[in-house]
DNA sequence: GATGAATGAGCGTTCATTCAT
DNA sequence: CATGAATGAACGCTCATTCAT
């Protein structure tokens, strides 16, 4: 004998599932199932398990066969989809970008208020974010992983996101609702602290659940920037220096 | 400076070093005795490889062929050091910790003013991110792997290091010279931007140095907390934007 | 079940291990061989290894495994030696084409007499491919699977061993003791008949050894064009060549 | 003819092709009969795909998708007519073998002179290695992956084909054209030179085409066998009729 | 202490083969 | 009859870890 192979129990489990995505069995389909819509379900079911597992454990702890079964399918046909591991992993990341692109100017559009649109924006951001929890990190963790074109594209449309908060942001600048010495500052402070709820939350001491998370730092955030009724909003620390 | 990378350099000095380990159970004797401050320096010297090599691959694609290497030893020694590489891993980040601890303390201690301490403490913060850069990121984003006992501890002396900020933060909401209605959640920011710095930086357009980012955030950070009203605490109404 | 693999026990035996070569035991060394020579040695162990399992399974058959077991170390250690697979093809076919130089020279170099050192050639050449059997035709059968440059660079070599050979027929044609209308051509057909050997052998009737393989066909080949004593064999030398 | 390389209409020869799939277009109908006619002709269009996928590629780097898409069907149907990807194998060479032992005769029938009969014979043994290039090799090259029965039965029919040759040498013998002291040694090495063909004609300096190729070979492998005094030599290929 | 040759489990990937439609 | 999505065994290769020297 030579393998050695081992061959993985059905899971690890871990309890925390969150959330309850993945895995599904997937009706073990076999035969006919090529209606080009079918197709693209199952790329959406694999991806679905890559965005799962990848989140748990990480691009490299995860395995190609811990995908599959979170996919509910073979090996193989995971390849039928994806050129190889590391395309699963830009479809992945694409498709956290794409989530982005979709939902934040539709949360913008619910809103009239310059000011309301810039939250309904950052709590759209924050909402694809959670909901992909680890995933959304892996863009940046795994970078390295990816080959410098694919790595271009990638932050190129990670910069059209950023863009679509900065609008937001210079929105209310022009309607007078913020007075931002420096925008394009404030809009990667709301990115940064967005994209710090998989990674530091757990610093915060009363843990706060997501929702609560995204508007506690919004307040503070957008707070001393709102034109403060009668005092001269900020003083400017400037000289500063070492 | 805020350079990057280099610095092979052992590190060193103090010496002071490690009192706790200095027990040294002596053992493995043979006929050479342990020599003591030889052990330490090895450490050291195998300890700066790993940052250097963890920092520039990440802890997967590193492997233990290249940091013996970097460290100009074989790979067996390494194992004489360190259990396995997750142990190295963890004194990795130990070491950064460790880093944190020392720095903070002595860089609010040579300022009197709360506000100077504030700017001090998280200056030497940032300072030790930036000199580790990616290295510094590794605790967080490879963080699964390491068993849940480890994490545990790693958080708590990561808490024991925002402590430090969140004192200074403390001690100026006491003086009188930052009005905080949410401290914790400032320090949260403050510790968030700094770790912000090797990973989504890119996003600033004006592509800063570190001094300059590191200045920039706090300004818009600390300033609209100040109490602005009466005593502008900083001279210069200046509005100071772009 | 699919395959029908066989995996194999250490060996396959077949009886008619013809040279005993290879599969030597391999001391399971551990710990310092470093020494130059033994890692000359390793190579060559390995090799040997290779040409047998390569021979007996041909190139796409052969598993690492196999040529690991045969080699007696473990799969690991081959790639210290090969970059990879393909790399080991191509290692075992210029050690064959070595083999030719090698040989053939110090054979031809035994004989003063041209016909004598033809022979003495041609035999030296049987005798290197008759050795690596099989082995010897890898480097047509597989030759699709080395890039471009590396076929390149094997045919050259390969037309080197062709020119000895076709060295000592004109050294015959100059010395009057054969009558070659197309020298050339002889010379391909001794090398195509040595190299049908194991190809085709097993067409002629009284199964012949390698000894009387050759001097068989040697004698067909070259009888002819040997100026017969009295009656020139071929009366009109002249005409017919183009 | 003889051409080289690439020809990757889809087949070519025989012109019929393509047309020939197309009469059957109705089915699909559902209780259609088996027409045991179609039967054979589907056959034969999947070992025309696999003779050129086999040729080109060689038996391993081959994949069954690959032939079904030379083929223009699916995978699956290639299993109906052959049971697996070695029973193809078995059945190109066989079908390799069945032209020689269609062509030889047929060509030998267009001749009475047994020194052109004999002429005429190596021509169609030729020109069937030549058209199926690569493909005649595999026989021998991957002979290893057939059980050993069917190489049994491979090898009979080989030496039948090769008794066809035989039989033109003894017959030339027997009328006193040749003088042949080993007949079969000249049958030998007259299928040698003809299978040597694809194998190594580029060792040859003026790069021959396949047409002088197989009469340079002839002439210098027949000529001197040839009662040379008061009979002219070779009968001129000249003619050559086809 | 130090070395680095040696090991072998485990991963990504391919592809012959099956079978529901 | 035909299809091609689906399967999963098996292979090439890597690299953490060991241990004779």
């Amino acid at each position: 004998m030579t393998d050695g192979k081992a061959d993985q129990a059905p899971d690890g489990k871990d309890g925390k599932k969150e959330g309850g995505r993945a895995a599904r069995p997937a009706a073990r389909r076999r035969g006919r199932p090529p209606q080009p819509e079918a197709i693209e379900e199952r790329r959406k079911q694999i991806l679905a398990a890559a965005i799962e597992i990848f989140g748990r454990r990480g691009f490299h702890d995860a395995t190609m066969q811990q995908i599959s079964r979170a996919a509910g399918i073979s090996v193989g046909l995971i390849y039928q989809y994806f050129r190889d591991k590391e395309d699963l992993l830009h479809a992945v990341i694409s498709e956290i970008l794409d989530s982005y692109l979709r939902e934040i100017p539709a949360a913008r559009a619910t809103q009239t208020e310059p000011l309301e649109r810039l939250h309904a924006a950052v709590r759209a951001y924050f909402r694809v974010v959670d909901e992909h929890r680890a995933a959304a990190l892996i863009g940046y963790r795994e970078s390295r992983v990816l080959p410098r074109a694919r790595m271009t594209e990638i932050m190129a449309r990670e910069r059209e996101t950023t863009g679509l908060i900065a609008e937001s942001v210079e929105e209310c600048r022009r309607a007078g609702v913020l007075q931002v010495a420096d925008p394009e500052l404030l809009t990667y402070q709301l990115v940064v602290y967005v994209h710090a709820w998989p990674l530091h939350a757990w610093r915060l001491e009363p843990q706060p659940g997501g929702e609560a998370y995204i508007e506690r730092g919004m307040a503070q955030l957008l707070r001393p920037v709102q034109p403060a009724p009668e005092a001269p909003p900020v003083p400017s620390p400037a000289r500063r220096n070492r």
